[in-house]
DNA sequence: CAGTGGTCTAGACCACGCG
DNA sequence: GCGTGGTCTAGACCACTGG
């Protein structure tokens, strides 16, 4: 980091100096001047360069850790965020054919970059549903559903939690209620018990984590999460599952294909 | 904001103060007890309540407003952000029934929700691709590509901006290369050149915006973006557009439809 | 004008990582 | 032990908003 060359600041400028130091930080960064996982100058060589209070030089390297571009550790030091591996999701995931291999998508998927994916914190129980569950299952007010949730893991980092909710009146007393769904995961489930998968609906969102989601996935700070639902359909045209999921945003690339008509 | 109940600071806790204070007004704010629009207590009743020094409530401020659940007005105090109406774009939204109609994608789903589209800071240019580009649309070297700049507003308010990129051996000298692209749009005008289109891929990626993308945006400090790279194919196979766009991640939930084989 | 948030200073003490 | 970042204090002056 030494070699490192920083502006002055420009006295004759309205823009604030903590901005103007953020400024300086991120160009280096994004000029690739910092590499990531590079090491920032310290808050004490940034007051010495530009002859601040340590405040000021704080609050510029806050702006940049909010914005996602760098990464704090206690005693060590601040540093160009590293970008993790990123798994790309087409859009043909959940085909049959994928599932007919015994393995559930995200096992599938993940094999085939060579990283060991894994599967925690699995809980299941039957429940009452939100209202939007209820709507989106197209359910009435006595129905209950099955919640199925777990959190997984590549290479030992969190990065998705998911939540199923499938009709109690499907799941209940079936393989879907246990821990360990078997080979090709619910859906190879759902169809066995004759609701023959026809397609699903994505909604994505993005936005910043709720505190309990930056804790479950580990999330640096100025990261933001994808926030995906999907509703699985039968032939029948019924909704049997929804899948709420929160990814995090650097560990993805979704990948969609439309049709022209 | 009189009326609002806050608790006191837990002295045995390990957390430090100023997450205590995040915690509070955040739980305030999830709860409801503080709602989109509504004024936070300022500074200085915030000071008055934990008895602390104003840089603690102002860290914690701070936390609320890079998790983008608050935004500042310099003069006025600090408001739960206001979330504004949402564009759902779905998997049909470049389907050719929707083009023929003479509108395009961006003015056709707008109008359909009673709020006025409109488009600025159009650019056109001719330029060397750069290598993801031309990798996109298997371009050699010697390629250049039309280049179709602008920024989508809605009621006034930007909500997307979009670059696209046509290959200039089918865009030079047509309409495509014109500031006003004709009804229908740059698909239209493509499907008329002889490029019936056949599908589209989309990229979509979550991230927090550059500088130039929050001005660009408007965007309130914690708010990401979506970063959406789409690639147009015609009926030979042949890749005819690429358009990558960033869109403010709380005007839109984008759909879409997948197969179950 | 009073009240609000925005910027900045100059200190203090603490907790972590590493040699 | 020393350098790092994390928390916190007690002030100062400024700029914007609204009555």
């Amino acid at each position: 980091m030494g070699d490192l060359k920083l502006p002055s600041l420009d006295p004759t400028s309205d823009r604030p100096v903590f901005k103007q130091i953020a400024d300086h930080l991120r160009a280096a960064i994004e000029s690739k001047a910092l590499t990531p996982g590079e090491k920032l100058p310290s808050e004490s060589q940034l007051i010495g360069h530009y002859e601040v209070a340590r405040m000021t030089v704080r609050h510029a390297l806050q702006i940049l850790q909010s914005e996602g571009l760098t990464v704090a550790q206690h005693g060590k030091g601040v540093f160009v965020r590293p970008r993790p591996p990123v798994r790309r999701l087409a859009s043909d995931r959940f085909a049959r054919q994928h599932r007919e291999q015994g393995k559930a998508a995200f096992i599938a998927e993940t094999e085939g970059v060579g990283a060991k994916p894994s599967v925690d914190s699995i809980t299941i129980k039957e429940e009452k549903p939100s209202q939007d569950i209820a709507l989106r299952l197209g359910l009435s007010d006595a129905d209950r559903v099955v919640v199925r949730a777990r959190r997984y893991l590549i290479d030992g980092h969190p990065v998705e939690t998911a939540t199923s909710y499938i009709p109690a009146s499907i799941a209940r007393n079936t393989r879907i209620a246990e821990p360990n769904s078997g080979p090709g995961g619910i859906y190879a489930r759902l169809e066995e018990l004759g609701h023959r998968l026809d397609h699903f609906t994505e909604e994505i969102r993005a936005r910043m984590p709720l505190r309990d989601e930056a804790r479950a996935l580990r999330l640096a700070p100025g990261v933001p999460v994808f926030h995906l639902v999907r509703t699985a359909y039968d032939q029948a045209g019924r909704a049997v599952e929804v899948c709420d999921t929160v990814m995090s945003s650097d560990a993805y690339v979704l990948s969609y294909e439309l049709p022209a008509q």
